[in-house]
Formats: C-alpha cells, sequence, structure tokens
RNA sequence: GGGCGCGUAGCUCAGUGGUAGAGCACUGUGUUGACAUCGCAGUGGUCGCAAGUUCAAUCCUUGCCGCGCCCA
C-alpha cells in the first residue's frame, strides 16, 4: 500500500542506485538505433549549481525519452580538469600549510592535484545521481585521462603538421596574478573610471610646428607606458601635423628618440590628435608598429611577468664588447653587439605597474610636461579568473590557426549539418567564426595537457633562427621539435644536428628545472657529448581537449565500433555563454580530425536568474542550492520546475514558488495513484487501449492519445516548456478532476462497468507515467511498481505510440462537463447551500438528450448535487436557469433564490452572448471578408454567429420567463 | 558604434492573422472519505506607443519609447 504522504527522499535514493545497479542507464541495444549525448563535463572543482540543474534536466527528459522509445540512448558524462580553476584550488589548499607550488616543484605539485581530484573532485557527479541524471557513469570520463592525453597529442602534431599549429611572438591577454597567457574569450571588458593625462613631447633637431611650438601634445590612459614607447602617429589627413610626420620627438624621462609617423589609427578627433605608440603594450600599438617596420621581436617590453617593470635597454652609437650588467643576460655571447645602454631610470625600476603610474605622472608634473589632466571612463580588460587588469605583453606562445579551421565549422551550420536550435543563436555563432582571432593555447601553468614540444639550441645557420633581442623571462628562443613523444623528437633533433654536431652525441631530456640556454656553446666548446632536449613547460588550454569531448570519449583515435556509431552525437545541449568557448571549437575539432561535425542538433538554453531577473553570483549572495531544493521538494519537483521554465531561448528566472507548485503536481499524482490502488485499479496488462463501451472511458483514452501525441510532438520540437505544461494541464484538470470524478459513480456501481472502468484508469495512468517518466523519473517509477507486478522498470518500458483517432464520445463528456460546470456556477453565484441538492429540469422534448442526461445521472448527482432529473418544464419563477449547447436548463430554487441576483447573472450571460454574436455579424456584413477571406474562416464565423445568437434568445428569454 | 532579444492579468510566462491563456497571488466557499501539498466558484488584460500592410493585427512591416545580453 502506498504511504499516505508522498516522501520524495526515500524513494529517490532506492530508485537511483536500482537503475544504476542494474544497468538501466545504458541497455544493451546494438541493434536499435542509436541516440547520444555529450554532457558538457562540468569543472572537476565544481559543485552542483542551479545552472548544472537545467542544463542536465534537459539532458535527461531526451535521454529518457529516447531510451523509453527504445534508442541505443547513451549519456556520455564525465568531468573537466579546469587548468586555472583546479589549480588555484589547490595551490590555495596547500598555502594553509605554508607550501607553494614552486617550492613544492611540479613533479610534486602535480601529485597533490591528482590527490585532491581524488578526494574531493567526485562532488559533482555524486550531486548529479541526486538529480536522477541517467548518465552511462560506467565510461565515466575525465580529461585529463591518459586517453585524453594521447588523443591532445596526437591533435597537436596532425595539426602543427597541417600548419594549422604554429608558434608566434605577438601580443598576448598576460594575466600578471596567475601569470599566464589567456584566450581573448578569458578577458572580459569592463568599464572603469580613469583619467586622460595630456603630455607634452618636445620636438627634435629644433623642428616645430606650424604655430611655432616646439612640442607636440599626446593624451594617455597610461602614462606609464611612456617608457616604452616607440612612435608617435597622427593621422595622415590631419593638417596640423603633416609638417613634422618623420621627424622625431624625445620621449620625456627616458630621452629616447622616436619618430612621428602617419597612421589611419590617430584619431584627429580625440584629445590633440597626436597619440603615443607603445607597440609592446597596446594591441593597437602593436598594429601601428608592424605598420610602420617593427618587427614584434624589436618591440620594447618593459614589464615582467608581474608587471613589475624591467630595464630597456637602448643600443646607441658605440660598439664593442658585450656588457649586458650583472645577471640580465649571458656572459657567453656568440657575436659582437652593439652596445645596450639602460633607458629607464632606476627609480622606476621594480615598480608595479599602478605605482609605475604615480611615479611617471609625478615626475611628468615636475618637468612641466603633464598640459592637464581629464577624467575619462575606460574599457578596461580584466581577467575571468583573476580579476586583475590584463597586460599586454609580448610572448612567444603556441597558437591555433583559428580562421582556418573556422572555414568548416562555419560551413557546417550553414548548411545545415549541425542546426542549431533556437536557430537565431546561428548569428552569434556566424558573427564570431567571422571576426575570429588566433587561439593562444598556451598556458603557463602546470594543471594541464603538457604542450608536445621539446626544444633545443638553434643551429646558427638556421634562417629560421630569430635574432635575440627580447629579454622576456619566458622566451626560449630555441628550435621546438613538435612530436609525439620524446623519442620521436629525437629523432626530428638527429636529423636537424646532423651535420651541424657532427660525431657521435647522446640526446637526453632535460629537467624541468635545468637551466640549457647556453648548451649551444657549450657542445660546441666541449668533447662531452650529450644533448639535451627540454620539454616546453607550458601545458595546453583547457579547451584544448574539452574541445576534443566529442570524440575522444568514444574511444578515438582507435577506430571502434562505438566511436563509428555515435559520432556525430545526437544533440549537444548547453549554455549559450559557452557557444564559442566549446561549442565552437568542437565544431573546429570535430570537421578536421574527424572529417564530419560532431553534432546533429545543439540545442542552446538560458541562463537560470533570481526571482528579479538578475544573474546569480556568490558574490551577490543571491544564488540557489539545488540539493537543498531536493530536500525540500523533492528531485522531481525541481526537475519539472526546470522543464517548465525552459522556453527556448529565454533565460530562466528561477522561483521557488514555481517549485512548490510542481511538488503540489507530484503529490497530485501520488494521491490519484493511492486513489487507483484502492479502488482495484491496477497496472495494464498491455500498452494497448482496452475495450472500451461507456462514453468517459472512450473519452479519457482519446484523451490520453492526445497527451501522448503533444508530449512527442513537444519533445521532437525541444518545447521542454509544452511538454510539462501539457501534461500538467491533463493529469491535474483531466484526469483526477474530471475522468476520476467521474467513474467513482461507476466504479461504485460495480459489474462489467466498473470492471471496464478499472482496466481504462489502470491503462490510462500508466500512460501518465511513462510520459511523465523523463521529467519526473523518481516518483513514476515509484508508483509503475506500486500499482502491480511489471515485466521491466519503467525506466526501460515503452514510449507510448497511440493513434489519437475521432471519437464522438469526446463530444458527450465534452457537454457534461459544461452542464455540470454550468449548475455549479449557478448555485455559487446564486448562493445556494453546497449541501443542498436540486432538480434539473431540461425543456427539451429531445429523446437523444434524455437520454444523455440519464445516462449521467449519476455523475450529474455527484459532482453537480442534483437529485431529480425532471423532463418536464420547471414551474415558473423561482428558477436558476442555464443555456447549455443550445439547451436551456432549468434549477427550481423556491424559496433559496434571489431573483435580482438570477436576473443578473442571465443579464451578464446574455449580453456576452450578444455582444459576440454582433461582433461576428459585423464581420459577416462586410462584403471584404465574405469576400476575400478564407471559406473555412467564413463558414466558422457563420456557425459562431448563429451559436452566439441562439444563446443570446434562449438567455433571454429566460430572462423574460423570470419576470 | 555593430548584432541579438524582450516589453501580454498584481508577479512569472505561454500563445495565435479571425471573439486573449496557464501557474502563482487575490476574493468567496467547503458538501461528496485519493488529495487542505486539496476541491468548487470567481475577480483581474485599450497584448509598450504610433503609423503602415490586410476584409481583419496582440500576431506581419517600419519608426519611436523602455529593458536586457553579446561584440567592438
Amino acid at each position: 500500500m502506498l504511504e499516505k504522504t508522498f516522501t520524495p527522499a526515500e524513494i529517490e535514493a532506492r530508485w537511483y542506485a536500482h537503475w544504476e545497479s542494474t544497468g538501466a542507464f545504458r541497455p544493451s541495444r546494438p541493434e536499435a538505433k542509436p541516440f547520444t549525448i555529450l554532457l558538457p563535463p562540468p569543472n572537476v572543482t565544481g559543485t552542483l549549481h542551479i545552472g548544472h540543474a537545467l542544463n542536465q534536466t534537459l539532458q535527461d527528459i531526451l535521454i529518457r525519452w529516447q531510451r523509453l522509445k527504445g534508442a541505443d540512448a547513451r549519456w556520455i558524462v564525465g568531468t573537466d580538469h579546469a587548468g586555472i580553476a583546479t589549480q588555484m584550488v589547490v595551490e590555495r589548499t596547500i598555502a594553509g600549510q605554508g607550501l607553494t607550488r614552486q617550492s613544492m616543484g611540479r613533479a610534486a605539485f602535480l601529485e597533490t592535484v591528482w590527490e585532491w581530484k581524488g578526494q574531493s573532485g567526485g562532488a559533482i557527479t555524486r550531486q548529479m545521481r541526486r538529480l536522477g541524471a541517467s548518465c552511462d557513469w560506467a565510461n565515466e570520463r575525465f580529461t585529463m585521462d591518459p586517453a585524453f592525453n594521447k588523443a591532445v597529442v596526437e591533435v597537436f602534431v596532425r595539426l602543427h603538421e597541417a600548419g594549422l599549429i604554429y608558434r608566434d611572438k605577438r601580443l598576448v591577454n598576460w594575466d600578471p596574478k596567475l601569470k599566464t597567457a589567456i584566450s581573448d574569450l578569458e578577458v572580459e571588458t569592463r568599464e572603469v573610471q580613469g583619467h586622460f593625462w595630456h603630455i607634452r613631447y618636445p620636438l627634435a633637431d629644433g623642428v616645430r610646428l606650424s604655430d611655432g611650438r616646439d612640442y607636440i601634445v599626446v593624451a594617455t590612459t597610461r602614462p606609464e607606458t611612456i617608457l616604452a614607447d616607440m612612435l608617435v602617429a597622427v593621422h595622415p589627413d590631419d593638417e596640423r601635423y603633416r609638417s613634422v610626420v618623420g621627424q622625431h620627438v624625445i620621449l620625456p624621462i627616458t630621452g629616447r628618440r622616436v619618430r612621428i609617423v602617419a597612421d589611419v589609427h590617430a584619431d584627429p578627433e580625440l584629445g590633440s590628435g597626436c597619440v603615443k605608440i607603445t607597440p609592446g603594450h597596446d594591441f593597437n600599438d602593436f598594429e601601428v608598429g608592424r605598420r610602420a617596420g617593427i618587427a614584434p621581436a624589436e618591440m620594447l617590453n618593459m614589464f615582467d611577468a608581474e608587471a613589475n617593470i624591467v630595464q630597456i635597454y637602448e643600443e646607441r652609437e658605440e660598439w664593442g664588447v658585450t656588457n649586458y650588467g650583472d645577471d640580465e643576460l649571458p656572459d657567453i655571447v656568440e657575436e659582437p653587439t652593439r652596445n645596450p645602454i639602460p633607458t629607464i631610470p632606476q627609480e622606476f625600476i621594480g615598480l608595479h605597474r599602478f605605482e609605475a603610474r604615480e611615479a611617471i605622472v609625478a615626475a611628468l608634473n615636475a618637468l612641466g610636461l603633464l598640459e592637464r589632466v581629464e577624467a575619462k571612463i575606460i574599457q578596461t580588460p580584466f581577467g575571468d579568473r583573476s580579476g586583475v587588469v590584463i597586460e599586454p605583453w609580448l610572448t612567444d606562445q603556441w597558437y591555433v590557426d583559428a580562421a582556418k579551421l573556422a572555414v568548416e565549422a562555419r560551413a557546417a551550420v550553414e548548411d545545415g549539418r549541425t542546426r542549431f536550435v533556437p536557430a537565431t543563436w546561428e548569428k552569434t555563432y556566424f558573427n564570431w567564426m567571422e571576426n575570429i582571432q588566433p587561439w593562444c593555447v598556451s598556458r603557463q601553468l602546470w594543471w594541464g595537457h603538457r604542450i608536445p614540444v621539446w626544444y633545443g639550441p638553434w643551429r646558427s645557420d638556421d634562417p629560421d633562427r630569430p635574432t635575440p633581442t627580447s629579454i622576456a623571462d619566458n622566451d626560449l628562443q630555441t628550435k621546438p621539435f613538435i612530436a609525439r613523444d620524446f623519442a620521436s623528437a629525437v629523432t626530428l633533433a638527429q636529423e636537424y644536428y646532423r651535420d651541424y654536431y657532427p660525431g657521435d652525441y647522446i640526446i637526453n631530456e632535460a629537467p624541468d628545472e635545468a637551466d640549457v640556454s647556453l648548451q649551444n656553446e657549450f657542445l660546441h666548446h666541449t668533447p662531452l657529448r650529450i644533448l639535451h632536449l627540454k620539454r616546453d613547460a607550458d601545458v595546453l588550454d583547457t579547451w584544448f581537449s574539452s574541445g576534443l569531448w566529442p570524440f575522444v570519449t568514444l574511444g578515438w583515435p582507435d577506430q571502434n565500433e562505438d566511436l563509428k556509431r555515435c559520432y556525430p552525437s545526437s544533440v549537444l545541449v548547453t549554455g549559450f555563454d559557452i557557444i564559442f568557448f566549446w561549442v565552437a571549437r568542437m565544431m573546429m575539432f570535430g570537421l578536421q580530425i574527424m572529417d564530419e561535425e560532431p553534432f546533429e542538433t545543439v540545442y542552446i538554453h538560458g541562463l537560470v536568474r533570481d526571482a528579479k531577473g538578475q544573474k546569480m553570483s556568490k558574490s551577490k549572495g543571491n544564488t540557489v542550492d539545488p540539493l537543498e531544493l531536493i530536500d525540500r521538494f523533492g528531485a522531481d519537483a525541481l526537475r519539472f520546475t526546470m522543464a517548465a521554465s525552459e522556453a527556448q531561448g529565454r533565460d530562466v528566472k528561477f522561483d521557488e514558488k514555481r517549485v512548490e507548485g510542481y511538488r503540489n503536481f507530484a503529490t497530485k499524482l501520488w494521491n490519484a495513484a493511492r486513489f487507483a490502488e484502492s479502488q482495484g485499479i491496477k497496472a495494464s496488462p498491455s500498452p494497448e487501449p482496452p475495450a472500451a463501451t461507456h462514453a468517459v472511458n472512450r473519452w479519457i483514452i482519446a484523451e490520453t492519445a492526445k497527451a501522448a501525441a503533444d508530449a512527442e510532438a513537444a519533445l521532437t520540437a525541444y518545447r521542454f516548456d509544452q511538454y510539462a505544461l501539457q501534461l500538467y494541464q491533463f493529469v491535474w484538470s483531466r484526469y483526477c478532476d474530471w475522468y476520476l470524478e467521474l467513474i467513482k459513480p461507476l466504479l461504485a456501481e460495480g459489474g462489467d462497468l466498473a470492471e471496464e472502468t478499472r482496466a481504462v484508469a489502470g491503462w490510462a495512468l500508466d500512460r501518465i507515467l511513462v510520459l511523465l517518466h523523463p521529467a519526473m523519473p523518481f516518483l513514476t517509477e515509484e508508483l509503475w511498481h506500486a500499482l502491480g507486478e511489471r515485466q521491466q522498470d519503467l525506466i526501460v518500458a515503452g514510449w507510448p505510440d497511440l493513434d489519437a483517432g475521432t471519437d464522438e464520445a469526446g463530444a458527450e463528456i465534452g457537454w457534461l462537463i459544461e452542464l455540470v460546470s454550468a449548475i455549479r456556477s449557478a448555485r455559487t453565484e446564486l448562493n445556494v447551500p453546497p449541501a443542498a441538492k436540486l432538480a434539473l429540469h431540461s425543456n427539451e422534448v429531445d429523446s437523444a438528450l434524455i437520454a444523455r442526461l440519464e445516462r449521467h445521472r449519476p455523475a450529474l448527482e455527484r459532482l453537480a448535487r442534483i437529485d431529480t432529473i425532471a423532463t418536464t418544464p420547471a414551474p415558473a419563477g423561482g428558477v436558476a436557469q442555464l443555456v447549455v449547447e443550445g439547451c436551456t436548463y432549468a434549477l427550481p430554487l423556491e424559496g433559496v433564490i434571489d431573483l435580482a441576483a438570477e436576473r443578473a447573472r442571465l443579464q451578464k450571460a446574455a449580453e456576452q452572448a450578444e455582444k459576440e454574436a454582433a461582433a461576428l455579424d459585423g464581420r459577416l456584413s462586410n462584403p471584404g471578408f465574405v469576400e476575400r477571406a478564407k471559406p473555412e474562416a467564413v463558414e466558422k464565423a457563420r456557425e459562431d454567429h448563429a451559436a452566439r445568437s441562439a444563446e443570446a434568445e434562449r438567455l433571454r428569454a429566460a430572462l423574460a420567463r423570470l419576470g
């Protein structure tokens, strides 16, 4: 027997364990059509938040639906190693023990991360189970697994061979707190209140402007970068400065001489029209510098990795012996070099960039070169992880040629091989693909897939060898060998050095800590022939490995049955916030590596916001914890809320009241099942509807078929809200409120009709359980078994495939519902005591109608509190009158009736009918309508007009009888 | 500045070229042993504003107003 109250927690734990242990999450169906969903792997550091609850509920609905439909449904699950996030978490943990990763060393630190992952990394997958996610846990993946490592290396090497990965020296978005490069996508631009400093730059060589001034004014938001200025730019059409283009200014503070160039980047409207150019620290200036003929390697860099000022040397006239100072550069240098002179005054060296700004401004002020300062809102880049201002920094990094990969990725969506739902997101995708930047994939982290590149010394006769000028501390300036493993790198190296280091020598892998920068010299000058190759210290961007998720989870690079069957996957369900980060990258990699798009459909859902529409964030304190909601309302209620709230393309405003409402819905269904149980209504033996003679049974069969068709259509169209809400209406308003109430008298009567009714009621309830199962798996599975012995669990039962057909019984029950409702309304409006039983008079002498009334006498008695059905006219005077489907009925209410209230009621109804009739009449008397509207529309208007007019007439007649 | 989206009942949102819907909230009420986490009945909307297209516009087009997001 079902308990009186429904307590979700107990059944949830029980059924989840049962499903998982019986292998129900991936039944073996090799002959069935595959249906595959890839879970967007949550960060291994994460805990389940409400956004996951939405994302995973939608996927679970699709997977459970397809599993019920008999597909070979597979939901691939796993977690992401989340490079920066995980490294930060572990560094914070070890900081508590007074340790840093540097003090531990790379190997020991990584061991600690793995330990941490083993202990704390499973939190989110345990929480997913609470939600009911029916993933294929037996094949759970992690993006740092050996299989991923193998695949990442393979892809890197292949892309390099195809010319799609290259090393380049350019500006990166450098995060000075995390001390790593990040991609442009990881940068958030925010508006910050800053200043615009107007600074005088004295013209060199006695040159003057036409107005006689011997200086020009530049305006800047970053005065400290004056130390690394390399040009001043003016617009080519700017008459004011035409005479000085090609002349020089002498930079304040450093005294360096820089050229004035014409470049369209200079905006004549902004400030004075002159702009200082710092190619090493600004993306626009980088381009201006390049246009002016400055190679990236020559660009000046004034910051170290933490954005503290470092010295800039300038090579001036003197040539001679190398003198780099104490420790910046090696003592042994092959060739004579021009003599570099430090240009930045010693007092600025080592200052942090923001201290430097103040110091520079003070110095300019002291020199009398600061003309004015104005307040200005500045678009400022911040690191999305660290929250600090990003420093454009010139370094060597590995880049993926995203623009080339984007061509196919764009085409695949354009020609419909992959479809976005809702389609509007395709525009966003195209827009990004068209403006795509080279993707910097190097990260200066330890936790991640190590870049499969080993470096040795350049051959001095190698034309690709760059000129060493930069002293950026991560600049290896060494020859890269891109290889699947060290042995292959050695082979490449032997080839490269064959006639450079003749004779026998050994190639070893240098330890991470080793300094091999001098070994070229060493090899030339010593008889000891050991060449060291050093592996790239960096790891790849996390999204590089998660971009391979669609095929590596299926075993790639091995070619196996899974890969053949399940790639491309059926649908990807994800939030719009990672279209660029993840979806686009999977598209690019999938098409490049697999030669086929990774998904048939990409379903994009919105963000979960709080009840006021604010973005949820821990700092605002407006987050909601899905686990706490599950504790309070049950997982089914939370899931149903997520489905019902998911209207395509819209953010979800989360309101706890809705979860409460759907908890009530679950309780309603529970109680309906308890009623069934108490009436001997049991599990149906067949998915086919039982034979039924009674109109109410035939009606619910047809309604159930319609509900099944609606559910199928809604899910096919990814309309999760419609799927949920239509079922809610069907279960509550049709099955519970009407059907169960209408069959109570039939069940009480007993006999064959009661038998038929029990069969139909049980069949319909079974269909409800199946249809609701994708959204409410726990409750439905529990009730499925509570209602009788079953061949199989509901999770793998069959999805209904019913013929809706046409059944005139629908019309009869429609009439009955309308009549009962009309009587109830009249009773309430006329304040008839609820317990009072009334007679129902029908003035009609229509034998079919009389038979109908007789047929439904028990329902009328029970639901409308009617005790007598009379086919004689009601006595005149104290009666309530109703018009239902063209017939007039009367309820004698002698003594109780308030005649004025009844008159008002009829008056209102008559006016309403007349108003509608008049509107229809107006339309029909418009010749334009009759001539030009669709014939069906005209026909319908005529029918409606006739019905409304007749109703109005009857109501007027009823009013007249009332006197 | 470019792009996308939204403005429908007090709130959250569906919706359709042909008489406006749901849930919650609100009001009244509680009889019939599945259910008070409930039943029954009800109140509540010039569908942001303006013009256009159309026989007909909440729906299509344009403009405006307000709000949000993404990219520069």
